[in-house]
DNA sequence: TTGTTTCATAACTGATGAGTTATGGATGAG
DNA sequence: CTCATCCATAACTCATCAGTTATGAAACAA
């Protein structure tokens, strides 16, 4: 089966699907055609890759007339960094580098 | 042109991959056969996933006779937890749960 | 109504990659 | 020196997926 997890390493492994969840934390809410004019890539792409964000509740759509416009969803996100400090917590005080994790993590 | 984050996030998309390495976080240092015994697919298929999970930095292995021990680097998870952080906090400000994020993150 | 814009979906192509079996090199056991 | 064991690599198959063009639906403009 697919896990919500999988769901969302495997939204986040595209480079360019990346690209685009960046934009939209660093930009805000933008329009699909807003989003084309600089992907590198065609709308029906732009608009596959956001449905893929979409799936993993990466990002929100609001349709307004005949734009549609999407907005990161950063709280997806809690899973992943959940995972990450699991992960080192699980391999912590055997001998590495988790302080300097953690120390990255906190703010 | 490939990125040490790009490596990074493909490594930890595939699901058996992933499988791969949280059970050397958990269980610490194992060899390639032990790893092969409950991963549910062939010996080679372990290896090759081990062999992608070096190159984005994730296990470092360790030759003695004929066995080949992997064992995790959590230190690679750096730039994830990095990005993580970075997303939310561009989106930060403008209205969402950043706050919920970050308190999940602060141990 | 007619035409234009915006986006999503369908249909297809090509590349990538996860899996397999086969094999070989290296080490250890006898 | 055999022979078995452990692992990595080669060679291949098959599915998945990122990209394309073509098209249609819906909203606005005239």
């Amino acid at each position: 089966m697919e896990t919500q997890t999988d769901l969302l390493f495997r939204a986040l492994a595209d480079p360019t699907r990346r690209a685009l969840f960046e934009r939209l934390c660093r930009e805000g809410e933008q329009t699909v055609g807003a989003l084309t004019a600089t992907a590198g890539v065609s709308q029906p792409a732009v608009s596959k890759h956001l449905a893929a964000l979409k799936a993993a509740g990466l990002v929100a759509d609001r349709h307004e007339g005949r734009q549609t416009h999407y907005s990161p969803r950063t709280a997806a996100l809690g899973p992943l960094a959940d995972w990450t400090k699991d992960m080192s917590r699980f391999w912590e005080g055997r001998f590495d580098a988790l302080e300097d994790l953690l120390n990255r993590m906190d703010q």
